[in-house]
DNA sequence: CAACGGACCTGCCTGC
DNA sequence: TGCAGGCAGGTCCGTT
């Protein structure tokens, strides 16, 4: 489900609602996913607020006075935080509740996603320390790409979908910037040049920037941490629309596995 | 180091 | 209506 806009909405949408509000109550339903969730959760955040939440890649950082709840919404998760007396739901694996009776709770079928306890400082945990720069950072640039990429035989969607390389570009995303760049996805990362890569970075930010700002996009069901869907789906040019037409050139739109994930572009004016 | 495949899960859709 | 098979927005880890 989650991308990094999806991530981003989820918390720009809890962080005015939850932060500075003392955690009453824990309770972990199903502590399998991804990693099992920590057993005594409920001593370290109970009757402790959380501070503030800032996001790194597709990680959400919730910060505690003593440690961080690191969480990943995985492929199928979300965060919702529902009214006082909203009954918790299937798949809601773990419910943080707040003074009042509002509970956030952590929902994610297929339970890829995570929710871990980070003592000091987060980002030198080893999930975040190697992570490339933020794609809405000034340090992300073609040049980066470019300087990267040197050598490099794998298909430039699946550099770009490296963490290491880029953070947080994910399918649906790293479809889009290579459409509107105009560059094949399986073409070799390495045999690109610095101008084109110039286009790519602008094209990354460019998608994940209009999604944040359309609430990112919903799929099946997705929604953001206070109820409300995500419109960019609409603005979708390529995924999703394997067989239908190139608006940019009228050719065809084809669907294709590209280092193991589902692909779509257009085979005439993607190089 | 780079590249690749497998692993972890449930839900939903298609076709027989 | 039931069932098998394939597919899905992620990413870590082990092997080559």
């Amino acid at each position: 489900m989650p991308e990094l806009p999806e991530v981003e909405t989820t918390r720009r949408g809890l962080a005015p609602h939850i932060c500075g509000r003392p955690i009453l109550a824990v309770r972990v339903h199903e502590p399998r996913l991804r990693w099992p969730v920590p057993s005594d959760l409920a001593r370290l955040v109970t009757a402790r607020p959380i501070l503030g939440i800032d996001r790194r890649a597709k990680y959400l950082l919730l910060r505690c006075a003593e440690g961080t709840l690191l969480v990943h919404l995985g492929m199928s998760g979300s965060l919702r935080l529902d009214p006082a007396g909203a009954t918790r739901r299937k798949h809601d694996h773990v419910e943080f509740e707040f003074a009042g009776g509002a509970c956030l709770r952590l929902h994610d079928p297929r339970r890829f996603g995570a929710l871990l306890w980070v003592d000091g400082e987060p980002l030198q945990h080893p999930l975040l320390a190697r992570l490339g720069p933020e794609p809405l950072d000034g340090a992300f640039d073609g040049a980066w790409l470019y300087q990267r990429s040197h050598g490099r035989r794998a298909p430039v969607k699946a550099f770009i979908m490296d963490a290491r390389t880029v953070a947080g570009v994910g399918n649906i995303y790293a479809t889009e910037a290579l459409y509107i760049a105009g560059i094949h996805p399986a073409r070799a990362a390495g045999r690109i040049g610095a101008r084109r890569y110039g286009r790519l970075a602008d094209s990354i930010r460019q998608v994940l920037g209009d999604a944040i700002e359309q609430g990112g996009t919903t799929l099946r069901d997705y929604v953001n941490g206070t109820g409300a869907p995500g419109y960019f789906r609409l603005q979708l040019r390529a995924y999703g629309h394997s067989g239908g037409v190139c608006e940019r050139c009228g050719g065809e739109l084809r669907q294709r596995i590209i280092a193991q994930r589902s692909s779509v572009y257009c085979v005439r004016c993607q190089r």
